[in-house]
This record gives C-alpha cells, structure tokens and sequence, in this order.
DNA sequence: AACGACGTCAACCGCCAGTAG
DNA sequence: ACTACTGGCGGTTGACGTCGT
C-alpha cells in the first residue's frame, strides 16, 4: 500500500512517512503554521521536499479530517457533482467537510465509478426491456464497496501517538488553517532595529523575546534577524490560549527540530520538551 | 499452502495559475 | 513584459491486502 522509502537525487526522502516524520510535521505546522512549504522540511528537521510535507499535512495530518466510509448522502453527492463538474475533485471535496480532494478521486476510482457505469448499463438494460415489452421490473443492485464492512486503516495507524484525539482536542477550541495568520508576521527587518535591542542577549547566546504594547519580538541568536518572527500581542494571547487547549502529553514528546530562530516557546509558556 | 488477479489508497509527478520582483 | 518561485490540482503509480482458484 504505502511506498517503499526511497531518496531523490538530492537525497530527499521519499515513499512512507514514518511515525518520526509525521510527528516533526505536526509539531512544526501545528505551532508555526504552513509559511512556505518549501522551506519548512528544512525548519521542521525533516529530509523531504515541501510538496511532500504539504501534502501529508493536508491529505492525513491536518485536523478534521473525517476518516472511515464514506456515507450514502456523501457518495450521492459526489456522484452529483461529478455529473455536473467532472473530475473537479478539490471542488467536489470542499463540499464534503472532512474529506480531502485524493480521497474523493480514490473512492470515486475504485467504488463509484464501477457503481455509476453498472448503474448505466442497468438503465440501458431496462430501457432496452421496456421496449421490449418484457418484463416492467428490475432489480438493480449496487456492487458493495469493500469499506462498507472493511473500513480504511488510520492514517494513524503508522504513528499512533498522534491519535485523532489528540487533534480533536485541539480543534475543539482552534481550527488549525488559522495559523496563515503567521505568514503576515514574517518581516524582514533592518539590522540596526533588532542589533540595538538584542545585542546583550545575542551576545549571551540565548534565545529571547521582547515585549512592549503593540508587538512581541522573539528572536534566537542563532540566526539573522530577518528570520526572527515579530507577533502582534492578540496574537501572543491566541498561542497561548491555544497551548491551553492541547494535550500535554503531546508537546512533552522530545523533539529535536530547528525551530529556534522562529521562536522561543518558553517565552510564551509552552511546555518544555 | 501457493499462486495470480484484482482492489485499495498513500504518495509521487507534471502541469498550471497566481504572485512578487 | 518577463522570470522565478510557490501552492494547488488532477492523473498516475506501485506496494500491500484480499479474494478466488
């Protein structure tokens, strides 16, 4: 089922996520957000391209994700709007809460396009019979999707630490597509602005933040100030009423990513790894 | 038990549109 | 206007599971 890891040429991993990589990518995106995705794996500690990380985010790892069989009332929906839009699955998906657009193309591949087409030739057969004049009923039977009594493994299941309950916790107070809001917060800034406020501090080569009524700076030593993060105060509030809702056992996962430069979550009270 | 055919679905690939410089 | 970069989308692949012989 899943693909046998493999590297590129630029020896970016490829194939199976493995429970360690799924665990950077969510401990990453879940904090920071998806601010590019091509620079993340490197932030996030992980040896895959961006397009791949996105990907598992956005197809697995993502919150709200429904997982399981779909639903007649889903698979009549999809049947409808493929109808009328065609192979327009991402806008087909967004009709489906909880669905993504590869599993409605899966399903719609390997269940309900043999439904459609039996369905077809059902209605030819019978058109063909009625104007035979032979007999005025049929019976059309709908071939059962394996889910129906097999349903799809978790995604989890290759990382279980990271249960959907953990995720449900989370997004019971926050949906997690809010963290864009970080993409604005990423400013270049001139030299002289973080080099007088921070110098004792990169000088002590420790990681900090700074505070005064409209903005927190965070910054880490390590790096050039233009990769330092400065957050609106609502926003400081929000990631701390966020670290609030999950689940402790979650964040005290050791974890060795490169997220310094971004920030420093002691300042902002997360747990410790 | 062994084997092949078929089904499933996670993941990859290539293309395209939008955007910034 | 052009180029480079990025994210998004749909098509396709291929490893693994299941079923039938």
């Amino acid at each position: 089922m899943a693909r046998t890891p493999s590297c590129d040429k630029s020896g970016k991993r490829k194939g199976t996520w493995t429970a360690e990589e799924d665990r950077k990518l969510i401990a990453y995106v879940s904090r920071y957000g998806c601010w590019n995705w091509r620079q993340l794996p490197k932030f996030a500690g992980l040896a895959r391209c961006g397009k791949s990380c996105r990907l598992r985010w956005l197809n697995y790892l993502r919150p709200n994700i429904k997982r399981g069989n779909f639903t007649q009332q889903e698979e009549d929906l999809i049947i409808e709007m493929h109808k009328k839009l065609g192979n327009r699955w991402s806008t087909i998906a967004a009709e489906l809460p909880g669905r993504t657009d590869n599993e409605v193309k899966n399903h719609w591949h390997t269940s309900l396009k043999k439904r459609v087409q039996n369905n077809t030739n059902t209605n030819i057969e019978e058109t063909k019979v009625t104007k035979s004049r032979d007999i005025g009923i049929l019976q059309v039977t709908t071939p059962a999707s394996s889910q129906d009594t097999n349903g799809p493994l978790s995604p989890f299941s290759s990382s279980s630490e990271f249960s959907s309950t953990t995720y449900s916790d989370h997004s019971s107070t926050h949906d997690f597509d809010d963290f864009g809001f970080l993409d604005g917060f990423i400013e270049s800034m001139d030299q002289s602005f973080w080099m007088d406020d921070l110098s004792t501090n990169v000088q002590n080569n420790t990681s900090c933040a700074f505070q005064n009524q409209d903005t927190t700076i965070l910054v880490s030593p390590n790096h050039s100030s233009n990769e330092s993060l400065v957050l609106d105060n609502d926003i400081a509030s929000f990631l701390d009423s966020y670290k609030e809702s999950t689940v402790d056992s979650f964040w005290t996962q050791p974890y060795e990513a490169d997220m310094s430069h971004v920030l420093n979550y002691n300042h902002w009270g997360f747990s410790e790894f």
